[in-house]
DNA sequence: CTATGTATTTGTAGTGATTACAATTTTATT
DNA sequence: AATAAAATTGTAATCACTACAAATACATAG
C-alpha cells in the first residue's frame, strides 16, 4: 500500500532504530512536508492522529534521529529549533518579513578553505537571510 | 591614550548610539576578545570592572547593536547565542570536541544560485562543524 | 547652578523551549 | 502467559531570554 512507510522502515532499522508507529509517523511528517518544522509543528500535526502522543516523544525521537545521521537541526538564529532530513549539499534562506524558509542547491565542497587543512569537517550549513520575491511585491 | 575606546565612541556615534560606559565597554570586549562570546562570558569579564552591570544591559546592549548593524549573531545550533563583530566575508568552524570557534575566509558571494534570483539577500551565512586539529591529535 | 525631562541602566518577575526523570505502556523473549 | 527490555508519556525542573517598572545618570532650558 503505502511505499514511502516501508522505506521509512528499512531506513530506521539500517541504523539499528527500532520502527515504532511514533518514530514512522514523525519521520513521514518530515520527508512528505520537507516544511523545515519545529517541534510544535510536528507535534500539533501528529496529535491528531495520535492523540496520546507528547511532546517529549517528539523531542527524543529527533533527538534520536540526529545522533543516527537521519536528520539535522537547520541553524537558524530563532528561538525555536528546526529539523531537516538530510540530502545533499543545499542551503537555507529565511525570509525575514515572512518567516518562510527556502532550499536551495549550492555546492558547498567547492568553497573548503585551506584554512581549514587539518580540521575534520562533519557537517556543513549555508543560511542566508533577507526577503523573498512574494514579500519583495507586496 | 586609548585609541580604541576613541575609535568606538566616533563608531557608536556615527550609528546614533549614545557612547556610554557599558555600551563601550560592552564592544571593546567584542573587539579585543574576538572570542564569539555568548552573553555569560560578556557579563562574567565585565562585571569585574563594573560591580553593577546588569545581564539585562549585556541583553540590551547586544541587541541595541545588532539593530544598528555593529555586531551580529552568530548562527550556531546552540542554546546559547553568541555574538559577532560585524567584519568581511569569513565563516565559523566549531570544534564539536573543545567547543572553540574558528574564523576562516570565504568568498560567500561566489556561489549564490540561480534559485535566489527575486530575492533580496540581507545576510549569508557559513558554518561548520567538526574537529579541529587539537583534537584531532590529543 | 538648579530644575526638569529624557535616555540608560538595573533588578525582578515572567515566558517559553527544552530536558530530566519516574511511571506507565508497549514490545520482545522464554 | 510471565518476565525483561525498550519506548512512550506526563510532570516538574532548568535555563536563556524578555517585559516591565523603578532607579540612576545625563542633557538641556531657565
Amino acid at each position: 500500500m503505502d511505499g514511502l512507510v516501508g522505506k521509512i522502515t528499512a531506513e530506521l532499522l539500517k541504523k539499528n532504530i527500532k520502527p515504532s508507529y511514533q518514530r514512522i509517523k514523525i519521520m513521514e511528517y518530515l520527508i512528505e512536508k520537507n516544511n523545515h518544522p519545529t517541534v510544535e509543528m510536528i507535534y500539533n500535526h501528529l496529535v491528531k492522529e495520535i492523540p496520546t502522543l507528547s511532546k517529549t516523544t517528539v523531542y527524543n525521537t529527533l533527538n534520536l534521529f540526529i545522533e543516527k545521521g537521519l536528520v539535522r537541526p537547520l541553524t537558524i538564529e530563532d528561538n525555536e529549533a528546526r529539523y531537516d532530513t538530510i540530502i545533499s549539499n543545499h542551503g537555507h534562506f529565511k525570509c525575514q518579513s515572512c518567516g518562510e524558509i527556502y532550499d536551495f542547491p549550492v555546492e558547498i565542497d567547492d568553497f573548503v578553505p585551506d584554512k581549514l587543512q587539518g580540521f575534520e569537517i562533519a557537517d556543513k550549513n549555508v543560511y542566508f537571510k533577507g526577503l523573498c520575491p512574494k514579500c519583495i511585491s507586496s
